[in-house]
DNA sequence: GTTTTATGTCAGCCTTGTTGACATATCTCA
DNA sequence: TGAGATATGTCAACAAGGCTGACATAAAAC
């Protein structure tokens, strides 16, 4: 089947190696990494609808929550460039998550321009709520798998993001410290 | 730091396997997978959008096509069973994907209300070509992993969708064959 | 003091989701 | 065979959350 002869078996390589190549070289299709993330995104996503549509939210309004929540101080430039929306899109979503006392605006002290958002205890909240939400799908996820699971999925997702984003990832993932 | 006494090494478990436990019972948010599964989405959906645009499609037309492609003879019910959206936001999709020629709808044989639906060799070439695009992000992911890492990203994404849809994901995406 | 930067805001548009109501053809079953 | 269920199509209205373009303000930077 591979294009290495069998007879010498050191030269043989694990199988799914070949496979990894073979695909690599003809594109065949991952149909099943493809449609297996569209299935877990779109399950995954839509835990926390029932509860934000209790606050009049939508999955927009948690996106921001969520990065606020997790960063307090986070500038307004900042969140534009984890999202990648526009500051109008934005604006739209933020100024109801203010206006319902979800996140606080502050001046900046170094530069006054800018805007230091946080949570408020009522944000944190929510956003905690949310977080533990998926959190409990995803430990049932990992409790199937073996404990090696977690370690190779943190890695597989870190690569599949755009390598110029990957370290500014990084960072906001597992914090600045950490190298 | 654990609960367990480090006099008898024998009782000493994995440090991954205490960090799950752990995490399962306090409900520690999982804060890198889940903020790792937006990033990772967020740009694994977006290589098709250029291409799309081209054509005038969006990533509404990009799942239909996708999965009307990869099961050729697919229902109109078994599609909305699928992406989980009204046969209204369906129907405003797919009428355009006839219109232009990337899907033909055939009149059942068995049963004459159904219509079957088909990718044309155009709608067959775009959604390989969509599908190779993703592929190639996908591919350099696992190039960077160990061999094992696919099986454990397949098996844990699997594992975070619904319990009641898992069957028949893996019927839709393995095939109807495979145990 | 001019220019750049960070943010806010108005107005309008697009895609893609929703609900509700109703029409048609076909199948199923008593 | 005739009543009801089913598969699909369609009209209308609406909502969320993207987008562009234009313009305003305050503060920083040079």
């Amino acid at each position: 089947m591979g294009t290495v002869p069998d007879a010498i078996p050191a030269f043989k390589r694990r199988s799914s190696e070949q496979t990894l190549e073979r695909d690599i070289l003809a594109e065949t299709p991952a149909y099943d990494l493809i449609e297996l993330f569209f299935f877990a995104y779109r399950d995954f996503v839509s835990d926390p609808d029932r509860i934000l549509d209790e606050y009049g939210f939508g999955r927009a309004h948690h996106r921001v929550l969520h990065f606020v929540s997790r960063q307090p101080g986070l500038t307004i430039a900042e969140l534009l460039d984890i999202l990648r929306i526009t500051k109008q899109s934005l604006n739209r979503v933020l100024k109801e998550l203010i206006e319902k006392n979800f996140i606080e605006s502050r001046m900046g002290t170094a530069d006054r321009r800018q805007r230091l958002l946080h949570a408020t205890p009522q944000g944190h909240d929510l956003a905690l709520k949310l977080a533990k939400l998926q959190t409990r799908r995803i430990m049932r996820a990992l409790a199937d798998a073996e404990p090696a699971a977690k370690e190779a999925v943190s890695r597989y997702l870190l690569s599949l993001i755009d390598p110029d984003d990957r370290e500014h990832v990084k960072r906001l993932v597992f914090g600045p410290d950490k190298t």
